[in-house]
DNA sequence: CGGATCATTGAAGTCGGTCAACGATGGTGG
DNA sequence: CCACCATCGTTGACCGACTTCAATGATCCG
């Protein structure tokens, strides 16, 4: 199953029939309120299980970010396929748990964290995936290229798109980042990002 | 096992060796940051699982709301468990999921929603236990006693302490709650709070 | 090349935070 | 039983970080 980049495969609120696996691509999660607001609550990579919430309705929508493949089965499938699959069990829990601590994480970065504090969490979260231990140690520069758009980093970290644009001005000034063509951004520096992004501020 | 109040039975960041049935009373789930801010990820209720997160070391704080009482288990006897209660293993699943779908809600309510659809959500969360259709349909006052102070309603709603007392004042002049010693709140209109917390702006 | 979209920058405004004082509450001991 | 004190909650005045509104600049595609 593939979709096309920018198309919804959930809908918030739809009823509930199926989950999926994603295959290929990546995807962002978000919600609305009635007014517009926006909250994206993830972003979505491969091997990631989404809409598995067994509620009547899915609570967030799901679009994607260029090209996604997808699995798509019925949710009274799950025990059918945990059958035939023993280790999904685990597979299925451990998904589970792990999305938990990211969320906690992320609900102490929406509530108490600052905006560049927020900023520099993302580029970390973003980096990790590549080179985790790059960020401990003093190692040098990082570059990563990032599939959303502004108005997109802004409705995850819960800021405007003005004030993130304004946050990365401020890290390129800084000598934190450099920043070639928007979607293209290399930390200079990942220790310093990093220690920011956990509130400790180097003198 | 039980647990006096104010007691810390998880600490955040040591190593996650059991995990936890919370079988009497409630208790509040926190992290911090190096200088202190903390953001209250949840409160447990008699009947929830902590500390499942298969992770190296607790992602929260666990504290005792009032005395607590718990089941403790090591992290290993989970698969002797689910063995000899094979339905333990659907609940697990599902615990995971609608406590999943909580937390999207809360990443909305934390990056986009303004201080009085905060609290307004959150006096319908209390509620909502109690009950549920009451809040759609104009039903009456609805009484509910909060068993935490104010400071943990302002780190768990992402504010300080004053902007939830002046919030909860602005409630009261307004009509929307009546206040009795500061744990006790009665709802007055739990259609307009519950719109409120959506973001709905009745005219 | 041209127009639409996206990103950046600036100026002004606002919501919630900070700092500070006051009031209420509840537990303790005289 | 009540006075005392510590803690918690409320209220006010001011401040600042982020938002809002608006204009300019860059980038992407047809």
């Amino acid at each position: 199953m593939v979709v096309q980049a920018g198309r919804c495969f959930i809908q918030e609120g739809a009823p509930a029939h199926d989950f999926y696996v994603l295959t290929g691509g990546r995807a962002k999660l978000f919600s609305l309120m009635p007014d517009g607001r926006r909250q994206i609550v993830g972003f979505a990579e491969v091997g990631d299980f989404l809409g598995l919430a067994s509620s009547e309705s899915y609570a967030f929508t799901a679009e994607a970010l260029g090209e996604v493949t997808l699995c798509r089965f019925p949710h009274s499938a799950i025990d059918r396929l945990v059958e035939r699959f023993p280790r999904l069990h685990g597979r299925l829990q451990q998904e589970a748990s792990s999305e938990l601590v990211k969320m906690q994480a992320r609900l102490m970065l929406l509530g108490r964290k600052t905006a560049r504090e927020r900023l520099a969490s993302f580029l970390v979260e973003q980096a990790s995936p590549c080179c985790a231990h790059a960020l401990k140690d003093e190692h040098g520069p990082l570059t990563l290229s990032l599939p959303m758009s502004r108005t997109d980093i802004a409705d995850y970290l819960g800021l405007t798109i003005e004030t993130v644009s304004r946050t990365f001005s401020l890290f390129r000034k800084e000598g934190l980042i450099s920043i070639r063509g928007a979607s293209s951004v290399t930390l200079l520096s990942p220790g310093l990002l990093s220690d920011m992004a956990g509130g400790i501020k180097r003198s």
